[in-house]
DNA sequence: CATGAATGAGACTTCATTCAT
DNA sequence: AATGAATGAAGTCTCATTCAT
């Protein structure tokens, strides 16, 4: 489970660079350990030296990289925000071409398949906000707003084409954003049963059913 | 907001009692102290002292009634069990005699209203899962799927009489218990927008025509 | 040499009860047991075990009582601005009835007694001011001058009855209260060749002298 | 105001080259940047990696200069102690062809020029005795002794020629010591109210007079 | 029943020092 | 000479739990 996480955030390692020159390779490897831990057992559970441990360290050297464990919780979160905007970029990119309910489809799917690869921050987000200091929690909470403004524009633009009924678009873009985050945060059950494609097919269909009638 | 939770869990009263004799009440004090921190902060964040304090008593005493924090987590879960128990028994009980397209409605509305009393179980579930021993997990993944069949039937009814298309019973159940679920841990986005019942009734046309057009 | 210290702290102990209710002896103990290490070896080179275990209590034990070492610094600093005050309160009634020349001596040795009795502060007073934080070393700035007024009020007395030509009364205060306080921060000479009443003697002397005459 | 120690201590280069053949200028640089942050800060407070940074090194490289932060505080107390030993020199010199009562004028002020630069030594020398091991404290009491026997000497020569009255010179020496030091140890309050000759020359009389008419 | 003092393991963090490059 | 990564002991503080009163 947390291999995949860290594979996904794995594939911004160009982005991990930004967090210094030479350094960012390191901090980069702390950092995945962290994510790993923090994953299977919550910021709070997991202590710098379970950190400095699976990153191959000691707690003197994890000191030499971040000043604090809120800041080795800080480059993380940097990963989960920087992952979303990519993510937003490049579906853009993606759909600009395409008609509003074939976008959607697409931007369903490529969705779950984000959150599939990047479950850690979903957990995250889902499970640790609280015991963020404010500020942190805060850039969560836009991080947020930013994929459900993604999904916000396909609607609308799906209904002034008479495509879908429904009225009310910021409630439906949450609807979709949590029914994608369930296959990260009900995985026990759902990953006993469903593929991921499979998932993806299913949840897809019932969103867009939801979508075309709901005249509210 | 947590009053009310803490409201919520007072109608088990008759519950609580199982605890103990004479000392039920009092642990059903503590219990509701502890909930209200619980949820306010986490498991991990909350002291006993702060439990203690809370409950208007010292630490020694508290250890008169609980031997120890996790006794006092257990409590605590025994009522969301109970109280999820409670909600299935009666709304079983109430759905007896409705159509299954009727029943489906005051299900949804029933369950969310129950979500909106209850948030404290709904995000305890979300958030403090990890954070718990296995056996303790166990117990809520089970809660969950006590849920999650009641609404299992009424889609299965519903799909027998021909009313709705969706083939993937399950999934649906535990989409529902999702969407609902929602307002409580989303609450931040959706506490701005919505009361409770525009909430209510938005998801409910939502879920429905989910429900009657999903082929898969 | 500590332990005249602490006896000296020793007779206020009517005033360590304002620490609290029944905690206040142990409180007490505990600064006690603090201030000979502070003096001896500087807050800093001073581990709150070490005071632990002067205390002969666990460190958790003395968390329970201080919430933090910067406290029980407080609290010895507490002493030294107490005591200073109640010095200069039974002080300035003795002298009242007295002559300027008269009460000037008299000052003095009372001054030179409890610089013997409160080495401790004065040392604290002169080696850990810059360790401590801004307002903790304002109160000792404060305190000290209140000494100072002391004498400055004595001297200005003598000035108008023509027995002192001395003009700048605040400095002539401030060099008074240092030729005393050397008494305590060049003990390691001083002890070896006087005991506290001869040198309590010829530096009333030299003072007086440069009272008399000082015409600047 | 730091700036002055440092200069001060600057103009022993000569000095300075005693410390090592072709390290003698770098040593000097990293001994210089750490005297300015002990005086600030003292020793406790001023770790390695300050000195280094204020020095424009890394740790690495101090470690090549000195073998431990110890080093540096002894490479300190060196220039402490050459400073001394210089100064008095000159003064000796100086005073040789002067008349009692102007010997010691002139002492006085060159004395209190001489705290004025070099406040940093005497305030190491008033705060952070305790925190230096045995010999190196023994080298800063020497060190004062060699002051102090300066100026008992002057006080004798005068005695003996009738000028003054005062009979136990080694105090007199020790308290004109105290009351120049106070210009650096009590800055706080002085530097506010008095500009340097202000100081020199109001001291000056009040020592004189003690001096002209102390009998004990 | 109730108290709160006492405990000690463990959390986060700092820092002087070493050493391979 | 110079670097800076690495170390580990030690420091301050928290907290669940126990126990004598």
């Amino acid at each position: 489970m947390s291999s995949k996480n860290l594979d996904m955030l794995g594939s911004y390692q160009e982005v991990a660079d930004k967090l210094g020159q030479q350094a960012g390779h390191k901090k980069w490897e702390i950092v995945k350990a962290a994510a790993g831990l923090f994953i299977r057992k919550g910021t709070l559970n997991t202590g710098v030296r379970d950190i400095a441990e699976a990153s191959g360290i000691t707690v003197g050297t994890l000191y030499h990289y971040f000043k604090s464990k809120d800041d080795i919780i800080t480059a993380f979160l940097d990963f989960a925000v920087m992952g979303t905007n990519e993510f937003v970029r490049m579906t853009t990119e993606v759909l600009a071409k395409l008609q509003p309910e074939e976008a959607m489809k697409r931007a369903l799917r490529l969705y779950m398949e984000y959150t599939n690869e990047a479950q850690s921050i979903v957990l995250f987000w889902h499970q640790e906000t609280r015991n963020l200091p404010p500020d942190q929690r805060k850039r969560l909470m836009e991080n947020d707003m930013v994929l459900a403004s993604l999904f916000e524009k396909l609607i609308e633009l799906g209904r002034q084409q008479g495509i879908y009924k429904i009225k009310d678009t910021a409630l439906a873009a949450h609807s979709i954003i949590v029914l994608g985050d369930m296959w990260a945060f009900r995985r026990w059950w759902l990953g006993r049963r469903y593929t991921s494609d499979q998932f993806i097919e299913k949840q897809t269909e019932f969103i867009l059913h939801g979508l075309y009638n709901g005249s509210i």
